[in-house]
DNA sequence: ATACTATGAATGAAAG
DNA sequence: CTTTCATTCATAGTAT
């Protein structure tokens, strides 16, 4: 299915290349990382909405109180036809908890103790199977990729506008902050919001939430 | 070629940038500004998904307060026509270069060690664009198909282990993704879900979403 | 266009 | 931790 990829670091490290156009004018084009993370992250909401406006449909056979324009997600020329079904054998993250996985390694890029292991194991079996074996996995995959990814994208940079914060890569050591802690699971994840959209409402929602249409994610692209 | 060294810090270019899509072809163009709307809007999403996720416990609470109809709200905009992700283009070795593969994974079939690949992808780039990551993932491929194929060809005398998980395999990729071998029963709703157990629904989908008012599980966007 | 196939890429798990 | 393996996903190319 969809995998997804959030991290503020992430984002912070990633390189917008400066290039110009056809008509000289100077502008960032996005990366392939860049692709990469808001595809995922559009793909988890797509993903997400098309499943429950489908319950929701099936419920309410003739009860339609949403006037949100779901049709606007993305209909996901990236997802195939729709997601996966999970009846393999090795486990597959779901778009729940690989944001908070993330969120996670976000604040703590030193290993996960054996007991926060635990911890984040437990938080994430309420959303399905998981194993403290998987978490560890992952986090050990997790560094090991972005390390790697790194020494690829390092020695490359001479023009492009870089701006990077490499302090990340620094604090990529294998300490673990000890001040970094999560306490509830919302808690944790507001945290590490990008952007929260407190004054949205179920009014709006019926009503007119209106998405951005400038950035309809790809009136753009 | 440029030793890596310090970076250029430049200020952001905020660049609202017009990307014609004339021949259908899409250009990964973006501003930071647009950036931070797309975000924003998969904010909102996450909101959106939230309040679904309300709608539909109410919904499955109280069934019998459907009454109102509200004809079609679902105009269903532009699903399948609408503007589409770019999608990530794949590197395509050049005859050429895939020769040169070949010879070398002749040469040593257990050897695609770091350095190497440096060498190779350097000697590669003589014909066409390649990268490290192309050539490691070459040999990775390589090997592992190499490998299955000998499995499939030489141990069929008796155990059908193999051709049976090879029929499986094959299966999959027909048509739908549709595991539907469970029971034949299952729930119209789950035609597209995750889940087809009964007790498994929109918590499992969502993972255990509190709905707390202030803070949005999929905040993490 | 639609379906199939080959293969590049992503990633969980395991070996070293 | 680093490297490798195994499986799966996605897409370019090709055939129907």
């Amino acid at each position: 299915m969809v995998s997804n990829g959030t991290s503020k670091h992430q984002e912070q490290l990633l390189v917008q290349m400066e290039v110009q156009n056809q008509h000289g004018l100077s502008v960032k084009v996005m990366t392939d990382e860049q692709m990469e993370l808001l595809r995922k992250q559009i793909s988890v909401y797509a993903t997400i909405c098309e499943h429950l406006v489908e319950m929701h449909k099936a419920y309410s056979a003739q009860q339609d109180i949403v006037g949100m324009r779901v049709g606007n997600i993305y209909p996901d020329p990236l997802m195939g036809s729709g997601p996966r079904i999970p009846s393999r054998q090795r486990w597959t993250p779901k778009p729940m908890q690989l944001q908070f996985l993330e969120s996670v390694y976000d604040r703590c890029h030193g290993t996960p103790s054996k007991q926060k292991i635990k911890e984040i194991t437990a938080e994430l079996l309420q959303h399905g199977q998981i194993t403290e074996t998987n978490v560890y996995n992952w986090f050990q995959n997790r560094r090991a990729r972005s390390k790697r990814k790194q020494s690829i994208l390092a020695p490359n940079h001479g023009e492009s506008e870089v701006e990077k914060e490499l302090d990340e890569s620094i604090k990529e050591k294998t300490t673990k902050p000890e001040d970094a802690e999560y306490h509830e699971n919302s808690m944790l994840i507001a945290e590490h919001m990008f952007f929260q959209s407190p004054e949205i409402g179920i009014e709006q929602l019926m009503g007119n939430v209106e998405v951005p249409e400038s950035v309809s994610p790809f009136g753009l692209l």
